[in-house]
RNA sequence: GCGGAUGUGGCGGAAUGGUAGACGCUACAGACUUAAAAUCUGUUGUCCUUCUGGGCGUGCGGGUUCGAGUCCCGCCAUCCGCACCA
């Protein structure tokens, strides 16, 4: 054996690396008939450089990926880049670059470090979204969608810099003002383009049930964001019987506790109300200060303005409301209207004890029947219903019921059900994205690009001099013909959400031909992804706007996939601890050095604070860049910290410490591989030892819990190095080298060279994995413990099915027990066989 | 505001309702070495102790059970998402 004394990685990595590249070792085949298995990580944003979230994502999906080779399965694992979006415009305004050529260098950047960590991806289906051989075929498949009635265009508001005269994202908006001018930001409409996810809202819902594979949480997060809910339309009337206004509530048992109406500022009464109340329209514009998000809006002081107009209570024509205009209305759910019931919903009570309205309780809560209402804190409790005629006594369930059914029997109103999901709005005024692929005639309206005329490319010729989308103010890239009529048309210059680039990736990278979205027949061998792993950040967006996408282009026969991902695993972040200096500034982690319990700044010896421990952000500085860390420990050291420790789904904290710890680990292991001995003999403990951990580690991975798969290969290397020589140490020792092969892939590889005299060589990323001897994983012992009222006070060692009689009298026959028991009566004995004895006094 | 999660030694974490702390890191002691690194061997929840053991311990307060880190109820703390960030 001429073993190294070290694994080197820095020659080793790139060696294995170029070997697997020259044997095409991870490109997936189409036409395979082995079973199938699609492995895929959430694709990356190409910012510049890869950060360790993304070493962490992909490293659990290459150990996945590895494995299912060695288990038989023809695995596709492929990787490309979600290039559209607005870091590139910020970069091309900040540097001066152009949008296309700043994403491009940084995907050639990414990729070389991303081959760095040597993943088992199939790069000959890389694709990025931002070339027109991608985006050309999502501009195909916008129109069908087009064609099917799913796409529409309606008005919608968005963040207006009143001063940079342009859109601005949420993230743009910082305490509500946008972030370049400073300016307070308005909400303003605009006629944008909508994708109908309301029509799938029920299929999004109970599809949620098939998917046993995802998180719970994802589910439910998912389930809340679908947001169903019954209830009840119903209009209060204008006084006089001209009109009224549609209220949808879900509480219409408390229809008998309303006090007032309030209606969304964007609502068209308060509209037509504001024509010709100066004060009122002044309100509305009030309402339409600040961001649009759901925080913004909710968590605003809440404000109202009396109309003066009143209506009707639905259920008594004499008893009047007062109506509101109200900035906690939306108009986008519901009817843009609700009753205000303040004893039983807190937003209306704040509302009410500030406008001075009545508040009664209609719901009993114990002892307190009383319709005065004390108190700041509304009752959503349940209870029976009180002080509402004909309802008091009924369950809240009973008396929704009643109402619902009086409504429809007199025709006020109607049983309903309520989304809370929204439509899609996909219109982005901005230039890195994919063009819309409509063109606005006066005469014809919005008539679709012909196929002939896809793809829609954007033009390089753009500047970012000037805030604003610069298709906006191309000379040529919106003056076309129309398609339908000839006379002079406008090209829509909004682009897609890059939501809807990231909605079908999954389906392309199974087949890619070159003239049309995707092979039908290809794609479908390949879905449902089987397992696929991201950030939980995407638990709600991505993985919604993906299934629906996937169940519209079912919908339209393009493909016979509901559910795109069967298995989906949220992964934890990358922590950091953070350091300070005495002002406060943050300092990166190589600054400083730590003394005993106190941290100095390396250059001047002045102390430094250590801080919480963090997301990575390069705004805190505890940042470290992948490259430096391969660069110095190899990719095999990296990808084993990656994977070890914290539970996959959890954060990981990057430490020094730990990443020595893998290096040492790595070498342990080298070292381990030199001691085959050629010695004969069995040593049965040992080969039990190793079949347990077969199959142990073999379900660890299966279930994506790396870390105990870890665990139990430092539990095997124990024991190994603590063996005497034979014929099953020699065995245990290439059984680890398997088993740690999808994580340390280069050591595995060069290890298994070494020992490839003895096993006719070949690679080991081609090797199957180890068979596990169900006869070996017996026990022929076992220890069991005995507790004297549930308190643990002696084990035994006894044989495996021992009889509960013998265990209990070896139970009792323990000196330690009889102390214990100290003379008293026993009441009973519980024997769970094979485990434990308790004796109940 | 709404929604989702998490909480176990000095640290990361293990534990089908059945011996809490596997495994790793750190720290300490010892071996090897001229020395250091590397490596190897131990110890490492806490308090008491006659050294044999015993008490207490899984964020806090209750409950169910022969038995609770695990199940139930109520708190506290921290983190994440909220529709134009990706």
């Amino acid at each position: 054996m001429s073993n190294e004394e070290r694994f080197n990685p820095h020659v080793a990595d790139a060696r294995w690396q170029n070997i697997w590249e020259e044997r095409s070792s991870f490109v997936a085949d189409d036409n395979s008939t082995k079973p199938r298995a699609y492995v895929l990580e959430m694709f990356p944003y190409p910012s510049g450089r890869i950060h360790i979230g993304h070493v962490r994502n992909y490293t659990m999906g290459d150990v996945l990926a590895r494995y299912k080779r060695m288990t038989g399965h023809e695995v596709l694992h492929p990787m490309g880049w979600d290039a559209f979006g607005m870091p590139a415009e910020n970069a091309a305004m900040e540097k001066n670059v152009h949008p296309g050529g700043w994403t491009r260098d940084n995907i050639a950047n990414m990729k070389a470090q991303l081959k760095r960590l040597g993943f088992a991806i199939d790069w000959t289906r890389e694709l990025a979204t931002c070339e027109p051989e991608y985006y050309g075929h999502e501009q195909a498949l916008f129109l069908k969608l087009y064609a099917a009635g799913l796409v529409y265009r309606k008005e919608s508001a968005v963040n207006w810099d009143p001063v940079d005269m342009t859109v601005l994202a949420n993230e743009q908006v910082i305490d509500g003002k946008g972030w370049r001018s400073g300016a307070p930001v308005e909400r303003r409409k605009l006629s944008q383009w909508f994708l109908k996810i309301t029509d799938f809202a029920d299929e999004l819902l109970t599809g949620l049930g098939s998917l046993d594979q995802w998180p719970d949480k994802v589910r439910l997060m998912q389930e809340n964001w679908i947001g169903k809910s019954q209830g009840l339309k119903c209009t209060f009337r204008f006084p006089g019987g001209n009109g009224g206004i549609d209220v949808f509530t879900t509480r219409p048992d408390t229809m008998f506790g309303a006090s007032f109406v309030a209606i969304a500022a964007d609502h068209p009464v308060a509209q037509k109300l504001a024509a010709n109340a100066p004060d009122l329209q002044a309100f509305i514009e009030e309402c339409r200060k600040g961001g649009t998000t759901a925080a913004d809006i909710e968590t605003a002081e809440k404000r109202g303005f009396d109309t003066g107009l009143t209506v009707e209570h639905p259920l008594d024509a004499s008893w009047h409301l007062p109506v509101y205009v109200a900035n906690f209305v939306l108009m986008d759910y519901g009817t843009g209207a609700v009753f205000g019931c303040p004893a039983h919903d807190q937003r209306d009570l704040d509302f009410a004890r500030k406008y001075d309205l009545p508040v009664t309780r209609v719901v009993g809560d114990g002892d307190l029947t009383d319709s005065s209402f004390a108190g700041d804190i509304a009752f959503t409790g349940p209870g029976t219903i009180v002080n509402s005629r004909w309802m008091n006594g009924m369950t809240i369930d009973q008396a929704k019921a009643d109402v619902i059914a009086r409504a429809q029997a007199e025709g006020w109103g109607i049983g309903q059900t309520q989304y809370r999901l929204r439509d899609w709005g996909v219109s982005r005024q901005r230039y890195w994205g994919t063009p819309i692929p409509i063109i606005h005639c006066q005469t014809c309206g919005a008539v679709p690009v012909p196929d002939d005329q896809l793809p829609v490319t954007l033009p390089e010729d753009v500047s970012f001099d000037i805030p604003g989308n610069p298709l906006d103010r191309h000379p040529s890239f919106s003056k076309v013909d129309c398609p339908s009529c000839g006379q002079p048309a406008r090209r829509e210059t909004d682009t897609l959400d890059t939501f809807v680039d990231s909605s079908w990736y999954f389906i392309r990278f199974a087949s890619q031909p070159h003239d049309k979205p995707f092979d039908r027949t290809v794609a479908e061998k390949w879905l449902p992804v089987d397992q696929y792993i991201g950030g939980v950040e995407h638990a709600i967006l991505h993985l919604l706007y993906a299934r629906f996408w996937t169940r519209a282009l079912s919908h339209i026969g393009l493909i016979d996939v509901k559910e795109p991902f069967a298995s989906l695993f949220t992964q934890g972040m990358v922590t950091h601890q953070t350091y300070q200096d005495a002002k406060g500034s943050w300092l990166s982690p190589d600054q400083v050095r730590r003394e005993g319990d106190i941290w100095t700044i390396i250059d001047s010896g002045a102390q430094a604070v250590a801080g919480r421990i963090e997301k990575m952000s390069k705004s805190k500085k505890n940042v470290v860049d992948p490259d430096d860390i391969v660069d110095q420990y190899g990719a095999d050291a990296v990808r084993w910290f990656m994977l070890s420790d914290s539970p996959p789904e959890r954060d990981l904290e990057w430490s020094e410490a730990g990443i020595e710890g893998c290096w040492r680990f790595v070498q342990r292991l080298w070292r381990l591989t030199a001691q085959v001995s050629g010695a004969d003999g069995a040593d049965k403990a040992l080969d039990r030892k190793t079949h347990q951990v077969i199959a142990g580690v073999g379900a660890d991975i299966e279930a994506l819990a790396f870390n105990k798969a870890v665990a139990k290969i430092y539990d095997l290397a124990n024991i190994i190095e603590k063996a005497a020589p034979s014929a099953s140490r020699d065995s245990a020792i290439r059984t680890i080298l398997l088993l740690s092969s999808p994580m340390v892939p280069h050591l595995a590889e060069e290890a298994w060279t070494q020992l490839g005299a003895e096993l006719g060589g070949g690679l080991i990323a081609d090797a199957a994995w180890p068979a596990v001897d169900p006869a070996l994983l017996e026990e022929d012992e076992v220890t069991i413990a005995i507790q004297v009222r549930g308190k643990l006070r002696d084990t035994l060692t006894v044989a495996k099915g021992l009889p509960q009689a013998e265990m209990e009298a070896l139970a009792l026959a323990s000196q330690k027990v009889q102390i214990a028991i100290d003379g008293s009566d026993i009441k009973k004995i519980i024997v769970v066989p094979d485990r434990l004895v308790n004796i109940v006094l």
